[in-house]
DNA sequence: AAAAGGCGTTACGAAAAAGTCACAGCTTGC
DNA sequence: GCAAGCTGTGACTTTTTCGTAACGCCTTTT
């Protein structure tokens, strides 16, 4: 069972994932995050990385540009592509001088966009400012309502999940959930065939919520049956994998 | 990710004037512009730009609010005082963090501020927005609002806000509403169907005088009530979201 | 087959979130 | 400078949600 950080009043703890190969560097950033409340995770590999995020589901990705084994922007790329990661921020560092990168990083969505050499400070804050940025999805006063189309709507089979709305269809039926029920549903159906462990569960879902401390495991199981109730599944949707945790039903036939 | 920002066909072609002295972000702005089929002028230095602007006379602004020779914030006073730009549209730049600039930037009359760093896709929709906003200026007659040409008049269901004359009209009754519940109704209402966060709430209809987390969100619920009042509310069009925030009603049933 | 463990199910108290209200500090306009 | 109206806040109430314990069924193990 995952140990959370208590989290301040005005404080955002989010979940962040560093792709950097200087392992100095590296460490600096991520000691730097921890000391900030953070959860932070570390990769040297593009490749590496992009595991790490589909597993971790983070908040904020700190990209470094020249990586190992692919490019910084191919790893941006894929990140964007999924839709398991979709409301990730990215944060991109590139070595100095390199103008073109620049248009790359921001063309492929990046959300901001250092150059190394660069002051921690600097950095952090602007890592506070996307992360709260995020909460607030687009920022700023509303222009006109139609210029904020809400691409994010995860259908699966007859589910249907609007984030931005915070609603849930099965099969046309809109299914009231509770808060917790519906990122609970959002965690295990995002990542559909893949099998969740009750403690993976309660980092997801619960995260940032459960400031409090350690909540028994037998808990997911209470709140698996509820959600189980309202959304009419009687465990075809949402399977038990006795003795590992749960999977929402693969929509996949097999390996493509 | 790739972005296409070619030009729509409801589309005028404007004349843009950049001032931006980071080259790259003002070469990123300045080629996205022209490939929507805009008219593109740029400068590095506020008083070239100014020159510029009596120059070419153009549609629209992008002023960066650091700038090498003058700030940017002097620059819109010069713009707005001189009678030869008047209609001109002016969309300010500013380095994140520089709470104070924001509000100094709406007070000068831009017509809308970006903080640094933003995506540039979400510059050019704001851009776009901004455009399209068009000339019709001020000068609206405020006895006739059904008749008002669509550009700053919202209508939803009963709700019809009409935003330059500063009215609302919930089935063709005005409701007197005050400036802080105005925002608050434009903002649920410009994102309905969308779930806003007590915090997005507080970034964006208290906007700029929220120096701070220093309003407590419960605020929020208490100005809830006082607008549901008002437009004679009982929960139906002002949805509670418990956990998550508030949703203005749909218009959409929500089901494709 | 009995024991043990994992899970489904239920009910209930605790706690959190939202509704409501009154009041005080601040502007604003007169 | 006064009165009127906004706004923010804390206290209180109502509503809803959450966590846990308890019990029983089913599966696995010995």
């Amino acid at each position: 069972m995952t140990l959370h950080f208590a989290a301040t009043e005005s404080h955002h703890v989010a979940k962040i994932v560093v792709i950097e190969d200087e392992v100095d560097l590296q460490q600096i950033l991520a000691w730097n995050l921890r000391s900030a409340g953070h959860e932070v995770f570390t990769a040297t590999h593009g490749l590496d990385g992009l595991a790490l995020c589909e597993d971790q589901q983070p908040d904020l990705v700190i990209l470094d540009r020249m990586l190992p084994d692919i490019p910084g922007t191919q790893v941006l790329l894929r990140l964007r592509s999924g839709v398991k990661t979709s409301g990730l921020k990215v944060l991109m560092l590139t070595a100095c001088g390199e103008e073109s990168d620049r248009i790359v990083g921001f063309e492929l969505g990046a959300d901001d966009y250092v150059v190394k050499p660069f002051s921690v400070r600097e950095l952090l804050l602007r890592i506070g400012a996307i992360l709260r940025r995020g909460r607030s999805e687009e920022s700023t006063p509303p222009s006109r309502p139609e210029l904020l189309p809400d691409g994010d709507v995860f259908v699966l089979g007859d589910l249907r999940i609007d984030r931005a709305a915070h609603r849930v269809f099965v099969g046309g039926d809109e299914k009231k959930l509770t808060a917790l029920e519906f990122r609970l549903l959002w965690t295990l159906a995002s990542q559909h065939g893949k099998v969740l462990s009750r403690a993976q569960l309660l980092d997801r879902a619960w995260q940032d919520w459960n400031t409090e401390g350690a909540i028994t495991t037998r808990t997911v199981d209470t709140h698996i049956k509820r959600l189980r109730e309202k959304i009419g599944d009687d465990g075809d949707l949402i399977e038990t994998v006795r003795g590992v945790g749960y999977r929402y039903k693969s929509s996949d036939l097999g390996e493509p």
